[in-house]
DNA sequence: TATGAATGAGCGTTCATTCAT
DNA sequence: AATGAATGAACGCTCATTCAT
């Protein structure tokens, strides 16, 4: 966590972040058939650059995903001993809605490319994203949360469609509260 | 504005349906990258033929958007009075996530295009789908099938939701049914 | 022989020999790295139109080369059974290298970009090349008119050499004569 | 216009040679096609200091022929005065094919792109070499050990054939011998 | 002084669209 | 009416070269 030894990286560190910030929005925007001369244009920096950071579109969007895959691991990781596994869960699953707009149409791009999604760090963040989702999922549903016929594949379907369909057709936090809303009565234990 | 008398046009009609149907086939495998030449070789027609048809690859999109706006606005209408209004919406619901496979993208990309989705054929297809949609809602909740406080956006979302996710996961037939089962049991009136 | 039943591409076919035309002057001037869009706009057609009728650089190069080896097996044969094999062997070692100019260099860059010499079309043309030079050979030697130690591998590397230099050099008629009266010295026989 | 003096470039000294070395291998390897980049990797330096070394990849290219152009010059002057003037010219001939491999590809593309061969210190060390070569020709010939009719010209052509063979073809050792034994046949005056 | 990040021109290739046959 | 050849813009990517550190 110390500084790294090497100061001369400043710029390009920057460079990298600000082309990850813009390809995140220019994909979000226009799915995976944006070029990357958009990107690097709207990141105002050179071509190369951008193929400096990333050596391949595919490579630009594989950073994408891993990052955000990262985050909401990292999420599921902060609410896997939450004291009220309920709401960790339905918690987790809005996070993972709200922050990974868009990261869905990315995963399938790659996987059309034929990246191998459980493959290197993307893979390794993957696992550990479903892992911590199925922790949260299993506690919440001994906890009488969530109903019992539930299980990763369904999870993954209902999370994938909020997301595809949050990112699509741009939901407002109202419309996403309510949809969500139905979905988590869906998943209550029937009465 | 008269629809012109078609004395010749037995096998112009017959190029039509045959590209629309291999255009629908070839935009559900390869997305709206697909080539308008791989579509014409696989209609097996010339590639002037079918841009006679449609005069751009967008026109295009949008004439198979139409077709299948109108199917089911087509099945809104005659599930309209049927005398299970719950039962209709669902069936409504479930025919419209099964049938608009790869639609959603379409329309999507139509948006994306600067195509105004309300106007010309297929806003009026629209506006019947939605049309009748509405009536199945409203219907399903007098009859206390479906909960109060569900809109017409909401219901987009939904419909939107499953068919983005059918569409890029491929789900099957059982997990289809399985997250329908959730959705509409977070449909359902709250007890 | 007869004329193909295709009328149409009277047009298409002018620009192929057309195209062919230019792409040699271009490779001979410019080496391998010659770009296709300078082919393009020597030949005064559109790129796509390059890549029409030849779809990778690579195939235009392949169709070159052939094209030039076919010309050469051809001489081979009409010369195979003349009745002077000395002056027919002589006189074909000069049509080889005053013909194929450059060519070797493009066989080089087919075989470093991985491509098979002895396959398909080229390699077709090739071995009759080869079947018929040889003929040529022989038959010098049982005259008497060339020595006895000279085999195929010798016979290629001379005129691989004299051609390449030709090349580059931008021999005059003078200076080829001159250069080629030393080479048929050296393969007389040794007195 | 004096040389300055060279206090502090001991290891700027060592780089230049070492980039030299490495360039000409890769060179060799690659063609003219290869990048400055992958020469300072090789090297280990940084790309800078191919730059500072050699201000643009054509200055590198003739730094390389210039290099070995002088040697050439060397091995003609040493040989000027042996007492067997007719092996003289042969081996210098030799050497000169056997040495210069791949440099006449880079003389070529220096020509190509509008450097003057004759010009700075190329142009001196090509004047050198050319001199030491004309001795040891005229020498021979006046020892009547290479026939009268030969030029400045043919030397030339006959020399660039035989490195532009053996470079692009990789003649073994074995087949260059018996290639030269054939040309050094052709260059004896005729009994 | 040495480094390598940044740049933009250029390359091979594809695609929607137009036009002559 | 139907065909497919022609076109040029755009894309992903690489490279020689420059400049800030």
């Amino acid at each position: 966590m110390s500084d790294s030894p090497r100061p001369l990286r400043a710029d390009a560190r920057r460079n990298r972040v600000r082309v990850l910030e813009v390809a995140k929005a220019v994909l979000a925007r226009d799915g995976t058939a944006a070029s990357m001369r958009e990107i690097a244009r709207q990141a105002e920096v050179g071509l190369a650059t951008v193929y400096r950071q990333f050596p391949t579109k595919e490579a630009l969007f594989e950073a994408i995903v891993t990052e955000q895959t990262r985050e909401i691991a990292g999420q599921a990781q902060s609410l896997a001993d939450d004291e009220n596994p309920g709401e960790a869960f339905f918690a987790f699953f809005t996070y993972a809605v709200t922050s990974s707009t868009g990261q869905k149409m990315l995963v399938d791009a790659l996987a059309d490319a034929g990246v191998d999604i459980n493959a290197g760090e993307l893979g390794q963040a993957n696992r550990a994203m479903l892992d911590g989702a199925e922790i949260l999922l299993v506690r919440a549903q001994q906890a009488g949360a969530v109903r019992k016929d539930m299980g990763m594949r369904e999870l993954g379907a209902l999370v994938s469609a909020a997301c595809l369909a949050a990112e699509r057709q741009h939901w407002d936090e109202d419309l996403r509260t309510r949809v969500l809303g139905i979905f988590f009565d869906g998943l209550s234990p029937r009465t």
